[in-house]
DNA sequence: GTCTATAGAAGGATAGAC
DNA sequence: GTCTATCCTTCTATAGAC
């Protein structure tokens, strides 16, 4: 593989990801892509033999960039309060960075629960909670989190970081109305997300 | 109009309405509208004209739908810790009945933000949070809740209760490993959601 | 490896009979 | 009002020259 060709690939690549994180897998138009790269509609072809194909290498890295952002969590040597401000610090930042990845990638696993299955069959999400606990048993007494409620916390704090995203053109619009800034927001729900859960889960 | 008439239009209606939220615009098919209707393809475009026109008047329904269910808690006579049990009781209820329309009508509206201006244009947000504050203006020194913190409790309320159903086809993959079962879990969020937040922004 | 030209299929829309 | 047949555009995909 030449360096030409390298280079060839990857432009068409984020090209590709560009269009479908806009107009998602069934409104993106081959045409589109080969314009925002500059090259033919054929050379896509040539390289990525169908649009199926080419969607599914921008789907998957698009995705396991995402769900990395949630590794730290279970790496981290900080206390479990510490890790809930780290986890909405980071996670939004990187929102911020790619606003349009959330509701993109809820929105094509929701037409094709497929996608996700093939993706996280490899994640042990017990094991990754069993860490988690022992981490922070000795901590744990100072919250409201047991077996039964840790699914509704789990979600409840990635709701809290994600739907903003999501909902993107919704809230946008609503807050047109009260003058308030998307940005401004998102950039102080990095803090008020960490205190709300912190305050709720604390006994 | 006969009665025969308005019949056929609703069939073909309600047939639109479950493919354009399983699909989504771009994705779906006339075709696949006419054979769950039982009729011919010709007869769609006899009643909504283009596909385009179907889809808003599927869209507009939907949308009216999802949003009217938040203007009750504007009428009625609770106080502000029973008004947010009230929301999450019957919008996580309404959404079990229908719990393809979050995720659809976020990934419309990113498609395409003008449909939601057009949608919102006649709503008087500020109003809105004015008749809240002086509903509640006796109860309101318990919480902390202020002029700055209200877009931000009000998203997270809104997460909370739509974001599992948004996210439903990623949410039900990570919990198969959990063998937790998603309705179960929506059923559980009435309660969990609003004791969450009541405890969070009690001072 | 990259282009032009075009095949071939799919899908939205319409004409016209009944 | 409903159907069959078909038009016409759009889009994916390929053939073939360079």
């Amino acid at each position: 593989m030449s360096e030409n060709e390298k280079l060839t690939e990857e432009i068409i690549f984020e090209a590709a990801t560009v269009v479908f994180e806009e107009d998602g897998l069934s409104g993106a138009r081959m045409q589109n892509i080969a314009d925002r790269a500059g090259i033919n509609k054929a050379l896509l072809h040539y390289y990525f033999r169908t649009k199926d194909h080419l969607f599914e290498a921008v789907f998957t890295k698009l995705a396991q960039k995402m769900f990395m952002k949630f590794t730290p969590i279970f790496e981290k040597n900080l206390s479990l309060e510490d890790k809930i401000r780290f986890f909405f610090r980071e996670h939004i930042t990187f929102m911020q960075q790619n606003p349009k990845l959330p509701g993109f990638i809820i929105n094509e696993i929701n037409h094709n629960p497929q996608r996700i299955k093939k993706l996280l069959r490899n994640v042990d999400f017990r094991k990754l909670w069993t860490t988690i606990i022992e981490q922070h048993s000795e901590e744990l007494y100072k919250y409201n989190i047991t077996e039964e409620t840790l699914p509704q916390i789990m979600t409840t704090i990635v709701s809290l970081s994600v739907f903003p995203f999501a909902a993107k053109g919704i809230i946008e619009v609503a807050f047109d109305n009260f003058g308030i800034d998307f940005d401004k927001y998102t950039e102080e729900r990095k803090t008020f997300a960490a205190e709300f859960v912190i305050k709720a889960i604390t006994k």
